[in-house]
DNA sequence: TTTATAATAGCAACCGGTTTCTATACCATA
DNA sequence: TATGGTATAGAAACCGGTTGCTATTATAAA
């Protein structure tokens, strides 16, 4: 890798600054900036004064590289696999994102929240180079970065995957909803059921793909009902999909991966004549923030993303404070149905 | 406030115990494990490889902290303002910052990004604690921020919003944009078109609101087409906005300020039996990824995210390399009417 | 054989903070 | 007047790396 000599031309007071411009040692104003008086060590009124008045003179902010190297912690919350968040519309991960922020920010002691966005490779760890606190993994970590953060004894969260042996994990029971979802399909009538699997690209090996698709095809042969072809493939053309499956194959009801797949489904349903709900019923996986977006109002299987990050959050201060009942746990969310206007009874 | 002390029993390898492990001297075991050789130093071939054997043995990894302690740089790029890219649905910001780690993500030189998502006030700045090599501001800084990059000297690019003085920004065009937009209504035959202002909490005293909304009303006066009441107002509900502009005051049209009152809008519409385009064209400023959300399809004014996001980055790029003409920029993007399904010529 | 030069590797300063230990002045008490 | 405690502040080590400079040995040239 090549290295870029950076010129470094920034003047950015330091410490030893403030120090000289008040005319006293750095360590007194290190002690007095950080409140560290009162145990062994006090200053005259006047001194604490001048520097404090140095300080804001110079427009002194601590450098927190060198606070970290010497303090071990930087008071940050690391959120891994930001890029998860961000990729698509009304992604789940960018409501567990919301809601660690906004949990963190209402925490007492303060703990700055940043979200990494880069893509790594599989082989490079995706830890920040500063020292964090604490981590949100978002959906599946890396092993380097497993590994430093089991190593570093630095307390995290998976949402939405598995953690390590010290890592506490939130997950969704994909299996329960996508019982819910088939039993209450059924229960509507409906005896020829679709599956829409996801896109080809999005978050390869990750366990919802296998737990909602294998408890659908297990579900649906327990309760007697159709399985329609096309369910192991990716749903790579929404209108094909739907042309084979509720004309070919005379599903008249379809449960889809996720947002994306639901939202294109009925984009497709409309275009291709096809009304939702009277003609067919229409189900996904996703949460209220998504679901919101299309119409008509779309019935989904809740992932609790919106717990999942607060529980998260809660989880890793706790982890943090090593407070109470601190050890790795497992939480399992129940997804949920809600019913709102994308499903309903199959026409005779 | 008070501090939490952290217990610290981490045992880390530090470059020392390499060192002491291979029985060299740290600063051998630094310049072999960094390359740093042939530069007036070099070693054996056996020095090496057992410097490497040692490192590799007690898994050795550096304390980046530590590193950038020294090397004055992070190799860092900060997004700051990241709550607002994730605050809603489809939000521009969101393929922003998508754009901008994926132009960086493909640069020669690795930068890591990293986004900001913790609220802070006014009064205290936004940047991060440790050293970036440049920022990209959302929407806007608070001005200890502006500050701080301005005499730190780090290279930043605003995105739709003002820079300070050596900074440069990427805007989206908006009064040239909703000219066009009122434009294209009022060749489509509309003589009363309403705008649906923003919410109420939304970037409050953001120019796109005043740009928009002024714009839309000397457009239209000078056009001579009939304004219509409730523009001045925040969009607190679609419907009773919907029932009044429409059913009041006879609309055939509205631009709304968002995607967000779009969305709203065109679900109230269908609530109402208000069909979109027959009764009433809606036309809105997002990008395009807001706008596949919807159905009927969207037309909209493009408010060009995906470009602001790849050129704010590669401005940013350029800046930090202070190669070219690299000084403080501002580029203004045209706004693009994109034509779907929600527009048409009122009906008789 | 002496001297120049290259190869090899260590020493120590430095980055910007925190903290332990030490030093001085001042005041009260014996 | 000697003694000791307290208030006040500085000196220096340390966190874990990087790098300029120096020191030693080996080899080549004079």
């Amino acid at each position: 890798m090549k290295d870029i000599k950076m010129q470094n031309n920034r003047k950015v007071t330091t410490l030893n600054d403030v120090a000289t411009e008040a005319g006293v040692n750095k360590s007194t104003v290190s002690r007095i900036l950080n409140n560290r008086l009162g145990n062994g060590f006090s200053v005259t009124e006047e001194v604490r004064k001048r520097v404090l008045a140095a300080a804001s003179k110079l427009n002194y902010r601590p450098n927190l590289i060198a606070k970290s190297l010497t303090l071990q912690t930087t008071r940050m919350i690391h959120i891994v696999g930001g890029h998860y968040a961000l990729s698509d519309l009304g992604n789940i991960y960018q409501t567990v994102v919301n809601n660690v922020t906004s949990i963190m920010d209402g925490s007492d002691d303060v703990f700055d929240v940043t979200v990494d966005m880069s893509h790594h490779d599989r082989q490079t760890s995706e830890m920040p180079p500063w020292k964090i606190d604490g981590a949100i993994i978002l959906a599946r970590a890396n092993s380097p970065t497993l590994t430093e953060l089991e190593e570093g004894q630095i307390p995290y969260v998976v949402v939405n995957g598995p953690a390590g042996k010290s890592g506490s994990s939130v997950v969704p029971d994909d299996e329960c909803g996508t019982k819910i979802a088939i039993q209450y399909l059924a229960e509507l009538g409906h005896r020829i059921i679709a599956y829409a699997n996801s896109r080809p690209d999005y978050l390869v090996g990750h366990s919802s793909l296998a737990d909602r698709h294998q408890t659908y095809l297990r579900e649906m042969k327990k309760l007697g009902l159709s399985i329609v072809p096309g369910h192991d493939e990716w749903l790579s053309s929404a209108e094909k999909f739907l042309t084979a499956a509720v004309s070919g194959n005379g599903a008249t009801a379809v449960l889809a991966y996720g947002h994306m797949e639901g939202l294109n489904l009925m984009q497709a349903a409309h275009k291709l004549g096809i009304t939702v709900p009277g003609r067919l019923s229409v189900l996904c996986f996703c949460d209220q923030q998504a679901a919101v977006a299309m119409s008509p109002q779309l019935s989904f299987i809740d992932l609790r993303s919106s717990d999942m990050g607060k529980i998260a959050a809660e989880l890793l201060l706790k982890h943090i404070k090593k407070s109470g009942d601190a050890g790795p746990t497992t939480i399992k969310l129940a997804e949920e149905l809600v019913i709102r206007n994308s499903t309903a009874s199959p026409q005779k």
